[in-house]
DNA sequence: TAGGCCATCTGGTCCT
DNA sequence: AGGACCAGATGGCCTA
């Protein structure tokens, strides 16, 4: 099952890292605002006008050159620079700067820039293709760059887990590995995503951590030796808000847990990272109630990864983690991120459908 | 208004 | 020499 999983979803990779992947709307969608206006036409335009203002200023007196015979010939014998009194440079002449080498120059400069344009809107086109197989998409939030990057490395991990383990984590764990090291927003749009209501299905573990399988998870059963540097942070501030995933989780002191199958420290894990991210804001977007009512929290308990087999019908944009029948969106759409236009990318992802399988019970 | 994010230009370095 | 890649600088846009 999870080898289809892989076969399906290898080629993708492959596509993505060959920058190759077939541009469809919705990817037209998420092109930057100077993309749009930027069309392949209008791309030599730009071009131009955008160095073309700098070199003019550059190469003042750049009038149209000229003799390239007669400017190497200047060039062979240009060997002026150090005829003052200054002391002679070592290394390479510095060759004189005539019309026809200036003209050269810009036009090679100009090319670069049309070369770099052209890498850069690759690798955002490759990124906004990463953007769709990540576990969460939405076209009106797009996730920045390194938040997509970030997401990616946790998705990654979260699924090598789910082979490793060969069996299925509970939520929290899950949710914690996609959000690790995440942004505030970026976390809140993940569980929007999901359908989670991430404080509350954290506090109320904190409260009650028995009532959760925590402890049986595949991703707890050793201590986390990758402590979220946003989390760890000496900024962060646990908030009523926030969605602090050491406390709130496991309880005061307790290290979210995420290793490898082994018990020894990964270093290479991808939860490992420089502690070079910025500190979480805690600015209480998860949460505008000091606590919710017992059937939120009730609602919780019961929450499992069934609901995600409604990327089937992603129409409907029904819950995915309540109990059966249960209607949730009402009660916990403060919380999250408006979500008409968020989705899985497992919406359109069928390979996904087999790890919903793999969830299920 | 500050900060985050982004696109673009640019010069440097490495490789072919 | 030219292309790919990279990182710094800069300015624009957006949001809290």
């Amino acid at each position: 099952m999870l080898s289809r999983l892989f076969s399906d979803v290898l080629p993708d990779v492959q596509r993505l890292a060959a920058g190759g992947w077939v541009e469809d709307s919705a990817s037209e969608d998420s092109k930057t605002k100077d993309e749009c206006h930027l069309g392949e036409d209008e791309m030599d335009d730009s071009e131009t006008r955008a160095s073309s203002s700098r070199a003019d200023s550059e190469m003042a007196g750049d009038d149209d050159d000229d003799d390239d015979d007669l400017d190497e010939e200047e060039e062979e014998g240009g060997g002026d620079e150090n005829s003052g009194d200054k002391p002679k440079k070592r290394g390479p002449k510095k060759r004189q700067m005539t019309p026809a080498r200036a003209e050269r120059s810009k036009v090679r400069r100009q090319k670069a820039n049309a070369r770099e344009r052209t890498r850069m809107h690759d690798l955002n086109s490759a990124l906004d293709n990463l953007r769709k197989v990540v576990p969460c998409y939405s076209k009106t939030q797009k996730l920045s760059k390194i938040e997509t990057l970030r997401l990616a490395k946790n998705y990654i991990w979260a699924l090598g887990e789910i082979l490793r383990n060969g069996k299925r984590p509970d939520v929290v764990s899950y949710v914690q590995t996609l959000c690790k090291g995440l942004s505030q927003p970026t976390t809140n749009l993940v569980a929007g995503c999901l359908q989670l209501n991430t404080r509350n299905f954290l506090t109320e573990q904190c409260t009650d951590p028995s009532r959760f399988h925590v402890p049986s998870s595949p991703f707890s059963a050793h201590p986390y030796p990758y402590p979220c540097s946003r989390l760890a942070s000496p900024h962060y501030q646990g908030g009523s808000g926030g969605l602090n995933l050491r406390s709130h989780a496991y309880g005061p002191g307790y290290e979210a847990v995420y290793p490898p199958g082994g018990g020894s420290p990964d270093y290479s894990s991808p939860d490992y990272e420089a502690p070079h991210s910025p500190p979480v804001c805690h600015n209480g977007a998860l949460s505008n109630r000091p606590q919710d009512s017992d059937t939120d929290r009730n609602y919780h308990y019961s929450m499992h990864y069934s609901g995600l087999t409604t990327a089937r019908a992603p129409a409907t944009h029904s819950l995915p983690f309540g109990p059966p029948g249960a209607r949730l969106g009402g009660a916990h759409s403060e919380n999250i991120p408006p979500f008409h236009d968020v989705h899985t990318h497992h919406d359109r992802a069928p390979p996904y459908e087999d790890l919903n399988a793999f969830f299920h019970n």
